[in-house]
DNA sequence: GCCAACGTTGGC
DNA sequence: GCCAACGTTGGC
């Protein structure tokens, strides 16, 4: 077997709920990404993200929308806890503990930018062309990066 | 299976 | 606050 390619992913957060400090004063600086409630969403998730995967971490709805920082998926993907939990938001009745349908996965947050890279600058890079983020109508919360975008945008963030 | 209505996301 | 885009719901 070869080793698959390492992977990359920007995870989405809107800071009045969950900002960057919250994750970086959590315990272990470790957070349960919990509550995903998207199919596809869930489906990258479940299936394709492994402990070990980077990660960039992005506030939306942020004045401005930008990049903060970079994360670490520490723990695979897991039965959402949440979808169990009656007094929850993210209670869905509907998942079964023996089949369940929505997954989370543990992040960790790694380092703070210097320089936060804000969504223009995303947009005015030509190396960044193609990213998810930046693709007309996407609305996906966790989403997948390559390799050769997650280093512009981090180099862009520790350097300015 | 179709599709209108509605809710949510998220930039501006 | 506005609005484009997308997802979900539910009647038929």
């Amino acid at each position: 077997m070869t080793r698959p390619p390492p992977r990359a992913w920007l995870f989405k957060s809107e800071p009045s709920s969950f900002s960057w400090h919250d994750l970086w004063t959590s315990p272990k600086r470790t957070t349960s990404w919990d509550g995903i409630r998207n199919h596809q969403a869930r489906n990258l998730i479940r299936d394709e993200m492994r402990a070990g995967d980077r990660v960039l971490f992005y506030h939306s709805s942020a004045t401005p929308p930008a990049v903060i920082g970079t994360a670490e998926i520490v723990r695979a993907a897991y039965p959402d806890p949440t979808a169990f939990d009656p007094d929850s938001d993210y209670f869905d009745p509907k998942s079964a503990q023996d089949e369940p349908t929505w997954y989370a996965v543990d992040l960790r947050a790694k380092k703070r930018f210097a320089h936060p890279v804000p969504l223009g600058e995303l947009r005015t890079h030509a190396g960044l062309a193609d990213m998810a983020l930046l693709r007309k109508g996407n609305r996906l919360s966790v989403q997948p990066v390559t390799d050769a975008e997650f280093r512009i945008v981090e180099r862009l963030g520790d350097q300015g």
